[in-house]
DNA sequence: ATACACATTATAATAATTCTAAACTATTGA
DNA sequence: TCAATAGTTTAGAATTATTATAATGTGTAT
């Protein structure tokens, strides 16, 4: 049990309780080596696929909601029609694939820091972000 | 007449019947000096502000949606619970004012162009766009 | 063990958007 | 001119995503 272990803590640090379904979120969201991107229905059906018990689908919104009020995950718009959360709560940009609707984390070294001239006044910035929308190249393809 | 005939070509060209509620929608889209940023809601009371007969929102939705596939609007997502469109179909940068949910163009002089070293492979890049999220600054505010 | 606060759940409510099908209107060409 | 036709508007119903409710269940501290 040390990997839920280290939830249970993790979750305890942010003052919510743990439990089951929480530390299966936990498990789904945040053990694996890379962060990912995630819509709440590709998210129900991880768990679902996951668990042996049904998890409400308010409990995963609840819960998703939860953990980005404390920060351990973040709302990215990219597309009016879904919700992208992203474990990856830092600044940073992305791909949006128009073809199969995937967002991509652009890499730091690829994309030069952007460089504001001005700002409206009496305002400060929280956040700069970029999106680059690809789809695929059909340039060559009947 | 002169505004209105514009308005009646401009539908005819792109295969749009000119019926008096999409000559309205003209008149409050494009009859002013500057581009502009709204919501369905926000579209809708203009509209019935400038109106003696009601618009079913229905119309506003599909004319929305027509006018944008023709590439005379452009969605912008910015916040997942409500859906904005800009008059300004050209690639263009965003303030969003997290206090007001206003959008505001940001000036092609205030900020340097994108530069982007790597590209998904297969992919053709349909869009850079970069937003930037400000909030008030309540930094010498109790 | 007990009590309490907090969480989960099924279900209902809400809100935004889209669908439907009947009534209406712009266009065309006889 | 004026009907025929294709396209449009409309009210209201349907759909979808999300949030609220309130009864039941669970984690935690004593
Ligand atoms: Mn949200
Ligand atoms: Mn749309
Ligand atoms: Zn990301
Ligand atoms: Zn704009």
């Amino acid at each position: 049990m040390p990997k839920n272990c280290n939830f249970i803590e993790k979750l305890r640090d942010v003052g919510l309780r743990p439990t089951k379904q929480r530390v299966k979120m936990c498990e789904v969201l945040f053990n694996r080596e890379k962060t990912f991107h995630f819509t709440i229905n590709e998210l129900v059906k991880m768990i679902s696929e996951q668990m042996n018990q049904k998890i409400s689908l308010a409990t995963v919104y609840n819960t998703v909601h939860a953990f980005e009020k404390k920060g351990y995950l973040k709302e990215i718009s990219i597309d009016s029609h879904r919700s992208y959360f992203d474990t990856n709560t830092s600044s940073h940009h992305h791909f949006f694939d128009e073809d199969t609707h995937q967002l991509i984390d652009i890499d730091k070294n690829d994309i030069d820091t952007i460089n504001l001239k001005k700002n409206i006044s009496g305002k400060k910035i929280n956040s700069i972000e970029v999106l680059v929308r690809v789809a695929s190249d059909n340039q060559n393809q009947k």
